[in-house]
DNA sequence: AATGAATGAGTGTTCATTCAT
DNA sequence: TATGAATGAACACTCATTCAT
């Protein structure tokens, strides 16, 4: 092993996020972890004194990947129809969109019991906010983000996917009263 | 203990669905489900084979009374704002929604990793959405059922709760194109 | 259940039999003969009192049986040739054998550490010689039968089986010394 | 315990070897095989993945020690009186070769199980032979091996020792035909 | 800086046995 | 008489964490 691997540290935490989707928090083991990063157990729990640690590390790392990926999404939106383009590609977005929706629910559900993980869901929900409402201003974007929220889990949950037709629908239908694109 | 009880097997179900908020499905135990029902370990292995089959069940009481109480919850309801009081009230209910809330994510991540709750799952969004729809029709159902999910994920990751009427605001605007309260 | 099932405890007995040579002496457990003998747990213990009961009338069962069948092998033997050719067929003897055989080393080595067994073993060691002793004497009977041991294991072990002639050979050099057929 | 320990992992194991004679092959577990080494539990599971890698071990280290034994006895063997003389020792050998012997059929027996086994006992067995061959010709050696496997354990199981004549007239015979030392 | 060795706590599960019915 | 219910002990194995090197 080289002395100074920098990498390694990060190395680890993509590692823990495969680890997170796979196996969900309580399934998380730094022998996993290990085994996944193709690093010696001792490495993982050298650089991370503890499992909540890097636990948290890794939802952190995620998150923040997570937000730049989010608001990629929305950069070449121009019309209220790219709008709900987007936002139903999100909802009914095939296994590529599992892993990370997968993560979120992880996150979320792992922030109800350890509120270390507040602050992460906070900021997480604040900034998806923000991009939602830079198009639908503050009071929608948040019923927005909770109208994607349980479509995701639905459509994540349900053995047939829901007509694409009945998403848009939904979507539309928050979205009603926003106006500005001089449509 | 006696030898013959025939609670038994309640006395476990009960037990387990306490540790199942408490602790989550990865942290269900034998162990502490036969301590929180004040019964021997092997009592535990005895009447569920399983742990699998042990939150299966588990899961599957909670569903049970679960449904019937979400059905109570609707038999006042007579006009569209005593529909919207209601809606209202499982956002933002105090602790005591709390707890089945909690189970209800729970539940619906463990059936995102075992299939063998995804019939739960399924049978438990139909019935749910089978209630709203007695005042919404089956599609505003579908879409009111999935902004409540988002909405209580959210409520109870909140610090500080969502201002009421924001809650109110949504969920009227999700029931908007429902009519026929003659309003 | 009818009341009085006298066949019960011999279909008990006949499962052990069977669990002895599928999961050995130390893998017998009321439960996997209760299951084979498709008989309620309960069943088991009620008519053997003890687990080391069971075992050690399963074996003596099974030794009853193997001693009536190794007598009816050699029914026909009338000449020298008669009677090797029997032995080799109990070496070389394919699968159908390989039940027994498995039972007997399973008994013998029970037996080193289990006194109780002892009676039973030397039984059927003194059985077999005196079968055997018709033909040869007690003297060559003694040695033929610690070959026969030695040969049936090692034919069991191998992957490829000792060559029909070999077994022959050996078998004919045991009895070496015995005339009397007036060939 | 030092933190450091080299020897850990042949301590463990001779211990396993103890706990093989004494318990046989599925009496073994790691409790009984750390408490006999004086060493953690968790010792245990850390040097053997699983029980059956430490038994297997187990076996291993026990055949190399018994074959260099084996070859050990044949040392001084000069003329074919000699070579009886050792054999008989082999057979009637008192409580010391109970140890090995016991051993090596508790290895046979569990190779009829345990297929992963079965390359330990067929080396053994080419071994065994091998050592004999240099005597009596590869022939001859195989249905001794045979014989002598029958007669140590009919003389393991005997209340009272068959007489030394027996045990040395039966060896004479299988080696008859050997020549060779002049005699 | 980095890691193999080590360990005590805890996991799900199996089991022989007992007992009330 | 026969058996479902029950239980405490033991099992193989996994783990987070500590520490010597």
């Amino acid at each position: 092993m080289c002395r100074h691997d920098p990498q390694r540290r990060w190395r680890i935490l993509d590692a823990a996020v495969d680890v997170l989707v796979t196996d969900g928090a309580a399934g998380m083991t730094h022998r996993k972890v290990a085994a996944r990063a193709d690093v010696p157990l001792g490495s993982v729990t050298y650089h991370f004194s503890s499992l909540a640690e890097l636990q948290e590390q890794a939802f952190a790392w995620y998150v923040e990947q997570q937000t730049a990926q989010f608001e990629d999404l929305f950069t070449g939106v121009e019309t209220r129809e790219d709008l709900v383009e987007v936002l139903v590609e999100l909802v009914q977005g095939g296994p590529s969109r599992r892993r990370s929706a997968v993560l979120g629910f992880e996150l979320h559900l792992a922030a109800l019991r350890d509120p270390a993980l507040r602050a992460l869901t906070q900021k997480w929900t604040r900034d998806s906010r923000a991009v939602l409402a830079r198009f639908t201003g503050p009071e929608i974007a948040g019923r927005l983000d909770a109208l994607l929220e349980g479509l995701i889990m639905h459509a994540l949950l349900a053995t047939e996917p829901e007509p694409r037709e009945a998403t848009r629908a939904a979507l539309v239908q928050a979205l009603a009263p926003v106006t500005g694109w001089g449509e």
